[in-house]
DNA sequence: AAAGCGGGGTT
DNA sequence: AACCCAGCTTT
């Protein structure tokens, strides 16, 4: 190994590498040896990967998926304090769930992962099985979630093919990585690189190649382990075919109307709604908001003090843009109820500011509340 | 098979 | 702006 401005090359590897190219299928061991080494000294400090509690490494697992390491590192460590096994998992309510993960996305995940705690508490005490298909029968566990369960948290030998594995699979083989999705070509292909022994250490490695080394956009070849396996790296990407062309959907934009309504002004009270299902950010906390149309409609009929415009932001959910405005309303609050029934205010409740920043809130309700918090400190 | 789901970082 | 990320569920 060879210091060199702060990055690891091996350069034995790198030369043979040059001079012919083996498939990682012909010599599955070598292939294993290299990428283990490689492993053990460039491998990331990560939380989830110093356990072998299966509870917290399926944790770990769903935060992580379709997000990125970064991101997960300190909602996992708060998940994990506030809920340290399956059976306080199970036995919390789906708000306080919810506050820990709201701000991580994909909020879908969190009430999946309560339900699935109450499943592996009544139905299997607490423990969770070997068996990736048991462990699929989970909500919100995949293919990729169950082996990886059985893999990181007992060695059982199956494969974790994901984002990352996929990336590195496609170009050890020469096959086009358009859009990073998992195929049953994957799925096979691992199982036959797959060793016979330390398979977790072995799909640890495989997986932190992709996210070190054989990135999505200019992958770091001179410094990969098994770059002497990799078609990619022999023939380059031009002798790939290419890649599948995304569908490329056009941005819808919308606009929303936020309001913060507002009662009492010493220790003032917000009208909030818990957000049904059908809606983004379902199951979090948000504030009421209409649409345009429906925004020009009744807003007309508000008296002009008791509208106040406080800002705007944008944000994006999927392949929307919405453009959100934010509004502060003092409606008395005995009119609340009299305003036209189209009005956005069907289930909301009247929370105090405090008790509202401990309520799982969805981001762009968050920023709302930013411009109200900035506002009404001048008032 | 394809669409929908959040948010943040990188290119 | 577009792409990407330790994917899964629903249609």
């Amino acid at each position: 190994m060879i210091e060199n401005s702060g990055f690891t090359v091996n350069a034995s590897t790198a030369v043979t590498a040059a001079q012919s190219f083996v498939n990682p299928l012909d010599n599955k061991a070598a292939f294993a040896t290299s990428l283990r080494q490689w492993f053990k000294n460039a491998a990331r400090s990560l939380p989830w990967r110093e356990t072998r509690d299966p509870y917290a490494i399926w944790v770990s697992e769903v935060m992580l998926q379709q997000t990125t390491v970064a991101a997960v590192r300190a909602y996992y460590l708060r998940f994990l304090e506030a809920f340290p096994d399956v059976f306080t998992l199970a036995s919390a309510d789906e708000i306080s769930v919810l506050r820990l993960w709201a701000g991580l996305g994909y909020y879908r995940r969190a009430r999946m992962l309560h339900r699935a705690a109450k499943i592996v508490v009544s139905q299997w005490d607490g423990l969770f099985p070997k068996n990736p298909v048991e462990l699929e029968k989970l909500p919100g566990v995949g293919k990729y979630t169950a082996n990886a369960i059985a893999s990181f948290a007992y060695d059982v030998p199956v494969p974790t093919v994901e984002a990352n594995t996929a990336r590195v699979l496609c170009r050890l083989f020469g096959k086009p990585h358009g859009n990073s999705q998992v195929t049953a070509w994957h799925w096979e292909v691992a199982g036959k690189l797959l060793p016979s022994k330390q398979c977790r250490e072995f799909n640890y490695a495989l997986m932190e190649l992709g996210s070190l080394i054989c990135v999505a956009s200019t992958p770091k070849c001179k410094q990969c382990p098994v770059c002497q396996f990799c078609a990619y790296f022999h023939q380059g990407e031009q002798q790939l075919p290419p890649r599948k062309a995304t569908s490329a959907r056009a941005t819808i934009q919308l606009e929303w109307h936020l309001y913060l309504v507002q009662r009492g002004s010493n220790n003032p009270e917000l009208l909030v709604r818990r957000i049904p299902d059908g809606e983004w950010h379902a199951g979090l906390y948000g504030f009421p908001y209409s649409m345009r149309e429906a925004h020009k409609k009744w807003i007309s009929s508000l008296r002009k003090s008791e509208c106040v415009k406080l800002g705007r932001f944008t944000f994006c959910v999927t392949h929307h843009r919405i453009h959100a405005h934010v509004w502060l309303l003092r409606v008395p609050a005995e009119t609340i109820g009299q305003l036209d029934s189209a009005m956005p205010f069907f289930a909301c409740e009247w929370v105090p500011h405090q008790e509202i920043l401990s309520l799982p809130l969805a981001t762009p309700y968050r920023r709302a509340l930013e411009f109200w918090e900035k506002g009404s400190q001048s008032c």
